[in-house]
DNA sequence: TTGTATGCGTTATCAT
DNA sequence: ATGATAACGCATACAA
């Protein structure tokens, strides 16, 4: 059937769009002056610039990004990195990226790595390597990997990390301010006269884990309530691990009155392993979770929990990757911080009367 | 502080890779010959092959992608183009794309659509004929559009469909069998003693929605059993849309004591609705969803659905795109259909007897 | 079976 | 302010 030549793929795109060649000839001046309208070099007469611009709209002229890679050493590529997080994170993160991206050249690849796997450093480094991003964007927990942050800076690859606290300079982080919500979080229980709070912690080793833990900490000191290590509970930020450290903490007498869950996901398996024994949400047991992922207001009750602007975070973590790009002017700083704020909902009630 | 020549951004890579020269300089062969051993030509004297291979890896010599997307006028890039179905489903296509391309020189490429925007489909053909994917798979619902899978065939652009039922030949398809998988649930709801069931029908214009109804109605028809018009209410696939159709339903009377919904979201509105106004869920009516995702697990009750193998279609949907680049050996065909399973869970019980 | 010369479409150098 | 010419790294036609 095939007739191909040799031993190559058939190219399938041959079909002539018009190239830089094309608009110099038909404008009457050089690749160089055409390419240099395209790069918005500053020096170039304003009459030979409108000249090529129009005969580029006319022809329908678009720089062919494959050559610009090759001759720039850099594509024009946004890597996202990020180690299976909940599906909900990873694509609110693609959102905001996109957004960022919209009306540039950007696009953006996505590259799912496996933290734990020994060769995930190197993958990562040949990635970037062959690839030639122009950036990426790394996401928690991966984020907080201070190798990777600087295999991307030795393979000449710019980044900016998502996460919980500032773990970079400025330029390079995007982060919420986990410790102060989760704080704020708790004193809102403590408010409603809760006095026994239990906590299900994230993963070890996980920065926002810890972060929230101590906000969480900070609260009850603040408060100056004992916080026995019974009422602590760790989980890995799936629901089954949820469900097992739920199971722990209703156990306890006496139960306490309140849970703090360190994402949604564990909350939802708190209010899952409550109904199953009969213990009544909001009336006996308060629950409080983290990330306002859809699940939480879809569940019953819905969840009281706290929401971190997850796609501003994402969009502006981008951004960040572009400055210097576009028009000059209009170039104000993209933020650090990002506040998160609690949503209050139905799985929050007053202590019961003991 | 920055000293860059005139007006580019300074490249960022230059420092030494080693290039094909490198590679034929060394095993002193033509940049041809060492272009044969890495395109895997079968006219090579094993001798020169092996000599050259090990030269590569001596060097880590690794073909530059952006230079072969030039000469190839094809990107060595997967698209995926989507429009905005549940994340989790985004993510688990996305996650069978990777694993396809595990191992190969692709990567994926994501890009969200809207559907609607009368820009659309310029849009996607802008962004075809720039970015020169090798292909795209599309996803439903933006997969049921015809004129973009003939776009993406102008466009010189391989496609494979996702879908619900057979949208294409089998060289540009993958599709789940809805029907049948929604007339087996409905069967089973059947078989339980109901003889009132509500519909909760997707999105007017949607395959999926009109497949899973039909297969709904199938069931019924099958049983003899009359469909007024007032057991059906519409959706679009949200959870909120899902909460005014199951008042709908709910507030009939008599009381359907089984609900289909054509999606676990809405499903999972159902069991909302139901506890907000004191309906036992499963003592006074079933619930049957579509689609499996985490939330139909971790609700309570659990509820039971119908999993379609979204990871394993959009593996083989890659697979298909790839067939003829790999070893030529090995080379079956991949499937084109799916079966979607029952997953029985809590959310179905008896008739409650009248 | 292998090599030579040339093209892919853009940017960089160094002139003018 | 602009242009000629050489990269960029690989693939292809055609020749040997």
């Amino acid at each position: 059937m095939s007739s191909r030549a040799e031993d190559t793929p058939s190219p399938r795109w041959g079909t002539g769009k018009p190239t830089i060649n094309d608009v110099a000839r038909l404008s009457g001046v050089s690749k160089k002056t055409v390419s240099r309208v395209i790069n918005r070099s500053p020096l170039l007469n304003e009459d030979t610039r409108k000249r090529v611009l129009e005969v580029i709209s006319e022809l329908g002229y678009v720089p062919n990004p494959q050559a610009r890679a090759l001759a720039l050493r850099t594509n024009f590529l946004i890597g996202l990195i990020h180690d299976n997080p909940n599906a909900q994170m990873v694509l609110n993160v693609q959102q905001g990226i996109l957004e960022a991206l919209q009306g540039t050249d950007f696009e953006m690849i996505v590259r799912p790595v496996d933290r734990g796997s020994a060769a995930m450093l190197d993958d990562v480094r040949h990635f970037l390597q062959r690839q030639r991003l122009y950036g990426v964007i790394l996401l928690p927990p991966i984020s907080e990997n201070d190798a990777l942050a600087r295999l991307c800076d030795e393979a000449g690859c710019r980044y900016v990390r998502m996460g919980s606290a500032e773990l970079d300079d400025a330029d390079h982080m995007v982060a919420s301010n986990d410790r102060e919500a989760v704080r704020a979080a708790t004193a809102y229980l403590i408010e409603q006269g809760h006095r026994s709070i239990g906590l299900i912690a994230g993963p070890h080793g996980f920065r926002s884990a810890t972060e929230r833990r101590q906000g969480f900490e900070d609260a009850l000191a603040e408060a100056r309530i004992k916080l026995p290590r019974s009422l602590i509970a760790e989980g890995n930020y799936t629901f089954a691990s949820g469900l097992a450290a739920a199971e722990k903490l209703l156990d306890l007498s006496p139960r306490p009155t309140a849970i703090f869950a360190s994402n949604d996901e564990m909350a939802a398996a708190v209010v899952h392993a409550a109904r199953q024994r009969g213990v009544d949400v909001p009336g006996q047991l308060s629950v409080i979770g983290f990330d306002d992922t859809p699940i939480s207001a879809h569940i019953w009750p819905p969840l009281t929990t706290v929401r971190w602007p997850i796609v501003s975070m994402a969009r502006s973590a981008a951004l960040k990757l572009l400055s210097g790009i576009g028009e000059s002017d209009s170039e104000v700083a993209e933020p650090s911080m990002f506040l998160s704020t609690l949503v209050r909902r139905a799985s929050v009630a007053p202590a019961p009367n003991p």
